[in-house]
DNA sequence: CCCATACTTAGCTAGGTAGCTAATTTTCCG
DNA sequence: CGGAAAATTAGCTACCTAGCTAAGTATGGG
């Protein structure tokens, strides 16, 4: 059917979680903790952590640890395909709306003899 | 922590599977019966229908029955709350940015004196 | 050294999802 | 009418996911 873009299927996924997608406003706001982000959520640090992945798989996010603490920060240029994709999408729609218009056209001009 | 958007969970949901995709990139050209996704995509009817389901809760896809058959068209239109999302991320990236460059104007001003 | 802090790992439960086959329903056509 | 075509529904299996608790590891401060 069409070429599998893992990549898209993870940046989409992780985003379909509105835990995640607050993870991640608070991240673009500048980095933190692991317990930080668990404070803020109301999640347990296991749970946490898992989301934590998902976004990390995703390239989302950029974790380190310093001592004890990880430090997590966004990586805004993980949001590219999506943009991308989104992109491609509007491009086919207004190629399709190309097309009707040219019909229609066609057609009145059909008419017209 | 944040209020829980259920429309964009449901939107990034849809678009998190690739066959789903697929249909989408394919309704994207002009509406199609159910069959043809089903035949495009290699997966069973019952399959698609599932998958069609989901686009339909998203917003992504609306359907009407003439006939037998049952005509599918894309609605981009529902695409906006996620481009909506990524514009706001990217304003407080911005914003981010914009703080961290006042911070380091204030530094060097302050190393000056 | 000791202990509190900050994660991390293991493992559990409940509930969801994708694919399928088989059986039903609805509509078109000869 | 009678059968083929196009959906639809029911129900199954095999994962996968989100949350948790409990126990383990590693690091910084006194």
């Amino acid at each position: 059917m069409a070429k599998h873009d893992p990549a898209l299927d993870r940046l989409f996924h992780a985003l379909s979680d509105p835990t995640r997608r607050a993870m991640l406003h608070r991240l673009a706001q500048g980095p933190a903790a692991v317990s930080d982000l668990a404070a803020l959520s109301g999640f347990r640090l296991p749970t946490v952590l898992r989301h934590l992945a998902v976004l990390e798989e995703a390239g989302l996010v950029a974790t380190q640890k310093d001592g004890r603490v990880r430090s997590c920060a966004f990586r805004p240029e993980a949001l590219r395909p999506m943009a991308d994709w989104l992109e491609e999408q509007r491009r086919i729609w207004e190629a399709r709306l190309d097309r009707l218009d040219d019909y229609v056209t066609r057609l009145m001009k059909e008419r017209k003899t």
